[in-house]
DNA sequence: CATTACCTACCAAGTGACAGATAGGGCTTG
DNA sequence: CAAGCCCTATCTGTCACTTGGTAGGTAATG
């Protein structure tokens, strides 16, 4: 099989906590999706927790691999940095959904140990693909690279979940130029 | 009663959505918080919609009081827009909360209509607030306020929501700096 | 070749815990 | 006595998770 109902699920269980979270995620709906019973999901994965943290983790390793690839394709540091709030636009394209882990961020006091972990990684993974761009376009003094970084990416997490909230991508788009018009992104 | 079983319970249902969401309020718990049992919430408020919505208007409500006394307190506006991050910083210091309205904007997908509707006035109340103060300060081309002021409030949301997911406060201290390093807020 | 063993993938049926909500009764206070 | 407030008891539905299986494929053994 092309696709296994490994993959299936998680793709099911991506598109599902994107717009309900870690808590809005249930075997029954995600067992649906993918056309099997939910019983059958335990062959996949032991427990909800295992499985919210292999989608949390498939999360950022897909982000991680959009990122690169997109610094592979442009090698001019200033365009990625333009180009980065699109990944987070996509999401509110694909049915005004959010980040995985910004969701998840919210729920952290719920969340099981091996999730909070994933979770914080995408963060991390996000800072440091930044902090490095930014280096390389020296829009700020290197040393102050990785604070900027972590600015610009709680600033359209921020953005993200203001313009899910009111189901406008074009709000979305209204704040980033602010923030490109405040100095916070390269113009 | 100085403090009626209906404030009590409004008053646990916020601390627990701050914390839970409003998926995480429940019946029980909250009464077990106020010293009564689940079915005698009915008595105040007809469903769990119902409650959701009170709390998130007297969310908004107080927040929007908040605002004002400062305003008042001191009619400096630059000092204000300086202080307007304190009142998300609190959330963090109150046990990791967060803002109530942020987390319900996660939940939006799954929100009553009532809800909803309250949810968005506590961001029309901050960025009508903002707006005002910017226009005083004359940080920005008037015309130009009420952009700011989104910004401004989604990327303070955006830092509340990081530094909750690393129970870190001065990671939000260290963000809120970088916002006005980058000119996003008054120095 | 045939038997035995084991594996993956799935499912039917059910467990106990917990959710929101309801019905109807009792106590207290003006 | 009537209204306001709270109770017990219960209903209905959904949740994650378990048990005990079936069907089909692979592979080693005698």
């Amino acid at each position: 099989m092309s696709s296994s109902s490994k993959e299936s699920i998680l793709a099911a269980a991506k598109r599902t906590a994107q717009a309900h979270g870690y808590s809005g995620l249930n075997f029954r709906d995600l067992a649906d999706q993918v056309g099997i019973k939910a019983a059958s999901i335990y062959h996949h994965f032991p427990s909800k927790a295992d499985l919210g943290a292999a989608v949390a983790r498939r999360y950022w390793e897909d982000t991680a691999a959009q990122l690169d690839a997109m610094l592979a394709e442009t090698s001019n540091p200033v365009r990625c940095l333009r180009r980065y709030p699109d990944v987070f636009r996509r999401s509110l394209e694909n049915g005004n959904r959010m980040c995985l882990c910004s969701f998840m961020a919210a729920e952290y006091d719920d969340l099981p140990e091996a999730v909070k972990k994933e979770v914080q990684t995408f963060a991390d993974v996000n800072v440091a693909w930044l902090s490095k761009v930014l280096s390389a376009a020296a829009v700020v003094n290197s040393g102050e690279s990785e604070q900027r970084a972590r600015a610009i990416f709680a600033a359209v997490a921020g953005a993200q979940l203001m313009a899910r909230s009111r189901s406008d991508i074009s709000l979305f788009d209204a704040l980033i130029d602010s923030y490109r018009a405040a100095g916070l992104l390269p113009a």
